[in-house]
DNA sequence: TTCCAGGCGTATC
DNA sequence: GATACGCATGGA
């Protein structure tokens, strides 16, 4: 990481980073792409634009160092992404996928955002997930702590059109309002108990407490399998993903899926 | 029109 | 414990 300071902006030299992979690879959905090198957005209710300007070197507009330090947190920079990727390149498909999304880091997003955020991506498709998170966001000013939305109720959230998901999001904040979900103490548990206590929210199952962990509790070695996942296992890894991806599952995970999504073609026997 | 989407709850066996 | 089915919504 190399970081200099540049008027308001910040200037970063950074390897393995690629904005369209990073934030557009399905673990984080209020992004916005203003351009094919400059996106818009916020972590929790930090704004942020930063534009690539070539392979390694980044703007982060209107920053400060202070900001910075919380940004080069966030987009997980001390992380050797380049080492995890030679081990991964054992695999003769997972080498594919790291090439193919050479740039994807995993992003260490809120936990309250992530978990309410993939309860809404159950059986939905990754544009509108965006759509429903952003009107989310239009009703509360900002992606809402489940504080804010204690009063929340069905009427409250008709306006997102989140469908049968609406009663698993208030299943979700009365439990953390309540005390029933703590996330700080799920946060100091393995991951098998975490997400085991993760699921007694009403929609949260195996997959969203997967995503949760990886996304928002920084647990690397959590795989969530979706559908794309389970078709790339089928067809690639039948005995389960290699033992270069060791500690790393959720990573090579996700290189799997940014390369796969959408491939039918690859998929189909 | 039908099928599908970063699944899960419930009923049934 | 495994499997089958319904579920809101909207784009392809």
């Amino acid at each position: 990481m190399d970081i200099i300071a540049n008027g308001k902006d910040i200037i970063l030299h950074q390897p393995d980073f690629d904005l369209d992979m990073t934030l557009d690879c399905g673990q984080a959905f209020r992004w916005e792409r203003l351009s094919p090198v400059v996106y818009t957005g916020f972590a929790g209710k930090r704004p942020l634009t930063i534009e690539q300007r070539d392979d390694s070197t980044f703007v982060f507009k209107d920053t400060s160092m202070d900001d910075m330090a919380f940004w080069a947190d966030y987009f997980d920079l001390e992380r050797d992404y380049g080492s995890i990727k030679e081990r991964f390149s054992e695999d003769e498909v997972l080498s594919r996928a790291c090439k193919y999304g050479h740039g994807i880091r995993i992003l260490k997003q809120d936990r309250e955002e992530t978990l309410l955020s993939f309860i809404i991506s159950q059986n939905n498709n990754i544009p509108r997930i965006k759509l429903i998170i952003s009107r989310l966001c239009a009703l509360y000013g900002g992606f809402p702590t489940a504080c804010e939305m204690r009063d929340a109720d069905e009427d409250t959230l008709a306006p997102l059109k989140a469908g049968f998901r609406t009663r698993y999001l208030l299943d979700c904040i009365r439990r953390i309002n309540s005390g029933e979900t703590e996330l700080d103490a799920i946060s100091l548990m393995d991951s098998e108990s975490a997400a085991k206590e993760l699921m007694k929210i009403k929609g949260v199952g195996a997959k969203v407490a997967a995503c949760t962990l990886l996304f928002g509790f920084q647990r690397l070695e959590v795989c969530p399998v979706d559908v794309w996942i389970r078709r790339v296992l089928e067809k690639c890894y039948p005995n389960g993903l290699p033992p270069c991806t060791k500690d790393f599952e959720g990573i090579a995970q996700q290189y799997l899926f940014y390369y796969f999504r959408g491939r039918d073609e690859e998929l189909t026997p």
